[in-house]
DNA sequence: CCCTGATTCGC
DNA sequence: GCGAATCAGG
């Protein structure tokens, strides 16, 4: 795009050009050929392909699910995962498939993260209050 | 290694 | 919305 005369952003993908594009991607043009003739980047045009929804070439590409730069997928903490200083929250039923645990950064000395630390001092709290009763 | 297109993600 | 980076298939 252009800003009022002159100073290039990007690519100003006027009707034109979009016509263009699509006309040679269904002649079945190679991007990269496309680039060239509209002077942009084999990217940039099936970038835009992609996003004009035309329809997709060399289909049996299947591309993984996975990314490598962000959202790297919680990892379930099953009893292998877990190291010390690792939550150790149960989560499920032991013994079952599925059951793992909380895996979260354990309070030093603590074998729970804070927040199931609370979870078990409330249950611990009861147990005392009961047991200093009978023990005073 | 070259080509291709596909997808994600920072801008 | 754009496209570089990255990825996957040929």
């Amino acid at each position: 795009m252009k800003n009022r005369e002159g100073t290039v952003m990007s690519v100003d993908w006027t009707p034109e050009r979009i016509e263009i594009l699509t006309q040679l991607w269904n002649e079945g043009i190679a991007t990269s050929e496309i680039g060239r003739r509209l002077d942009v980047t084999k990217n940039a045009v099936v970038g835009k392909v992609h996003r004009l929804g035309l329809p997709k070439r060399q289909s049996p590409i299947q591309r993984k699910p996975a990314k490598k730069k962000k959202a790297p997928e919680p990892e379930v903490i099953t009893m292998d995962k877990l190291r010390p200083g690792m939550c150790a929250w149960p989560i499920g039923d032991p013994g079952t498939p599925g059951f793992h645990f909380c895996g979260g950064k354990a309070v030093e000395g603590k074998p729970y993260c804070d927040t199931h630390c609370e979870q078990a001092y409330v249950r611990s709290v009861k147990d005392d209050r009961n047991n200093a009763k009978r023990a005073s």
